[in-house]
RNA sequence: GCCCCCAUCGUCUAGCCCGGUCUAGGACACCGGUCUUUCAAGCCGGGAACGGGGGUUCAAAUCCCCCUGGGGGCGCCA
C-alpha cells in the first residue's frame, strides 16, 4: 500500500515514528510516538510506523512486538510500515551513487585503527571526531580491501541552520561535524543513511524525534539537500527518570519497571491516562489536566512544546489514572477489568463498579476489590486477629444474622433500616458503631476496606452474607477453642 | 576537551515572544480541618518557586551579558 502521489500528496503532512527494535517500549519512546501522531491527525495527515532495524546485533524481533503491542494498547494507529531491513539493496545504491556524483567517498580505515583516533584525541582532549584520513585519497586503490562509505561534508566552511519547531533556530558550523559513515563496509547502511533516504523517498513533512538527535540532524541536512528533500524537524526534550541522573533510556535496563509500557498496562493503567500523562510531560493546554486523545488531537500543537527536559512524574500518573476510571463508562470498566479477574456475571460486577471506582487508583486495585464478591479465598491477618477473635464479635455478628433476617434488602428504605440496625446492635454492645461495622466486614469480605457495607450485601445477596457470617462464627469458636 | 540545548513551588506547568494587569496562577504530592460504618472520594484551608550576579528601563519572572546548574551529543549504535 503505497501512499499515492498526488497533489494532496505534497500538502499532506506526513510523519513517521521511527524506533529501533534494540529495547523495551518506555515511556520516553512512547511519548515521540504520540506526539508524531497526534501532529498526524491534527492535520489530517498520515502517521508511518518504521523500524529501523539496520543494528542487525542488537534487533530483536520481540523488541518489535512490544513496541507494536504497546502502541496498539495506547490507541496509536499507524497507516502504514515497514522495515529498513527490507531496503537494505536501495540504500547501497545511493550509497554508490552518492560516491560518483563526489558527495561520499570510500573509507579504508580500519575499526581498529579508529579507535586509536578516537582515543588519542580523547587523551588529547580534542574533538574525536574523524580526521578525514581517507577524504582525498585516490578512489580506485585497494579495491580488494574493505572499505566504509563516508559523507564528504562541503569543505567551505559555513554554518547549516534549521529551525527547529521546538527547539528554535540552531546553528552548527561545518568544521564541526565529521564525515560520518553511510555505509559500513560489511555493505549495511547506517542510521543516518537508511533515515534520511526513508524520510525522503516518503516525503515525510515533520521529523518529531527526541533531542537525542539534535547533534544528527546538521548531519542528516547535508546528506537531504543532496537527496533532494529536507524535512522540517521538532526536537522534543527527553524525559527524565521520576529521580536520579540521566536520560531515561540509559536507565531503561535498571530495576525501573513501571516506565514501561507494557508494565503499566499489566499493572492496571488506562491508555487513556497513560496518553494524558505523557502529553502534559512538557506540554501544557493553559490550566487543563485532563485530555481525551481526541481533545488532544485538537488541541495539541508542536510548537506548544516545552524545551526543558521534563521528569516523569508517578504521583499524577496515578491521579490521572484513577480521574480517568471514573470518567470512563461502568460497562466499559467491567470490559477492561475482564484482563484482571475472571467475570462470570457481569451484572453482579457492574453494579457495584460505582461504589469501587471511586476508591482505587488502577484497574488492579479494581479486581483485588471485587473479587471478594465472589467468595473470601482468605481474610485479612491484621482484620483477624483485630476483629474475629472474643465473644464479643461472635455475639455481635449472631445479632446481625438474626437482625439482618428481618431486613428487605430490595425495599425502599433498606438502607436506612441497615443504618439503624448498626446503631443499635453498637449501642447494645457499648461499642461504636466501627467495631460493629468493622466486624462485620471482616466477615462478609475478608478484609479492612470494602466498599459500603449495605452495597455489598445488595451484590451478594442476603442469604450469601448470612452464610459467610455463619463461617466467621465458626471461625471464632474454632479459635477460642484453641 | 569540543559542539548544541535548557533554567518559575519537591514534581508537571501557566505567565516570558509583545516589559507594568504577578502581593507569580493551576495541578500532583504534602500538611491541617470537615464529612464518615472501613478505605477512598468530596468540600474548606495551609506551606511551597521566578538559580546567582551584572546591565537596559521610570518599571524585569519577562529584554541583554556573565557565572552556576541541568540535559543531550561527539561510533563502521540508533
Amino acid at each position: 500500500m503505497y501512499i499515492r502521489r498526488s497533489l494532496l500528496f505534497f500538502l499532506m503532512v506526513i510523519t513517521r515514528f521511527a524506533p529501533s527494535p534494540t529495547g523495551r517500549f518506555h515511556v520516553g519512546v512512547a511519548r515521540t510516538a504520540l506526539f508524531s501522531y497526534l501532529w498526524a491527525k491534527k492535520n489530517s495527515g498520515k502517521f508511518i510506523l518504521r523500524i529501523d532495524d539496520t543494528d542487525k546485533e542488537r534487533s530483536k524481533k520481540e523488541y518489535e512486538e512490544e513496541i507494536k503491542e504497546g502502541l496498539k494498547f495506547l490507541g496509536i494507529e499507524w497507516d502504514f510500515e515497514f522495515r529498513q531491513s527490507e531496503r537494505i539493496e536501495i540504500y547501497q545504491k545511493i550509497a554508490f551513487q552518492l560516491i560518483k556524483d563526489g558527495y561520499a567517498y570510500k573509507c579504508y580505515c580500519t575499526p581498529e585503527e579508529l579507535e586509536r583516533y578516537r582515543e588519542e584525541a580523547l587523551r588529547k582532549k580534542i574533538s574525536p571526531k574523524y580526521p578525514g584520513i581517507c577524504r582525498n585519497k585516490k578512489q580506485e586503490v585497494d579495491e580488494a580491501k574493505p572499505f566504509a562509505i563516508r559523507f564528504r561534508v562541503p569543505e567551505e566552511e559555513f554554518e547549516v541552520e534549521f529551525e527547529d519547531i521546538v527547539m528554535g533556530k540552531i546553528k552548527v558550523k561545518t568544521v564541526d561535524i565529521e564525515d560520518f559513515t553511510l555505509l559500513r563496509s560489511d555493505r549495511t547502511p547506517t542510521y543516518n543513511l537508511a533515515s534520511c533516504v526513508d524520510d525522503a523517498d516518503f516525503k515525510i513533512t515533520h521529523i518529531i524525534r527526541g533531542a537525542d538527535h539534535i547533534s544528527n540532524t546538521p548531519k542528516q541536512i547535508l546528506l537531504f539537500k543532496v537527496l533532494g528533500h529536507i524535512p522540517q524537524f521538532a526536537h522534543i526534550p527527553l524525559v527524565l527518570p521520576d529521580e536520579g541522573k540521566g536520560k531515561i533510556s540509559k536507565r531503561a535496563e535498571k530495576e525501573i519497571s513501571e516506565i514501561y509500557i507494557s508494565e503499566l498496562k499489566k499493572d492496571g493503567f488506562l491508555k487513556e491516562a497513560i496518553v494524558n500523562h505523557l502529553a502534559r510531560l512538557g506540554w501544557a493546554y493553559g490550566d487543563k489536566e485532563i485530555f481525551s486523545i481526541d481533545e488532544l488531537v485538537k488541541l495539541f500543537d508542536i510548537k506548544d512544546i516545552n524545551r526543558s527536559p521534563a521528569r516523569y512524574n508517578f504521583d499524577k500518573l496515578y491521579w490521572l489514572n484513577s480521574e480517568w476510571i471514573r470518567i470512563l463508562d461502568d460497562r466499559e470498566i467491567v470490559q477492561r477489568l475482564k484482563d484482571f479477574m475472571n467475570i462470570q456475571d457481569e451484572p453482579k460486577v457492574l453494579s457495584i463498579i460505582p461504589q469501587v471506582k471511586v476508591r482505587v487508583k488502577t484497574l488492579k486495585e479494581m479486581a483485588e476489590m471485587i473479587k471478594p464478591i465472589f467468595g473470601i479465598t482468605m481474610y485479612d491477618e491484621e482484620g483477624k486477629e483485630k476483629f474475629l477473635k472474643n465473644e464479643k464479635a461472635k455475639k455481635v455478628l449472631e445479632e446481625i444474622v438474626v437482625e439482618l433476617e428481618k431486613i428487605k434488602i430490595e425495599s425502599e428504605n433498606a438502607r436506612a433500616e441497615f443504618d439503624k440496625m448498626m446503631k443499635n446492635i453498637a449501642e447494645k454492645y457499648g461499642e461504636k458503631v466501627v467495631f460493629v461495622a468493622q466486624v462485620m466486614r471482616m466477615a462478609i469480605y475478608g478484609k479492612l476496606v470494602s466498599p459500603p457495607l449495605f452495597d455489598v450485601i445488595k451484590v451478594i445477596g442476603k442469604e450469601n452474607v448470612i452464610e459467610r457470617i455463619n463461617s466467621a462464627i465458626k471461625l471464632i469458636e474454632h479459635q477460642n477453642q484453641k
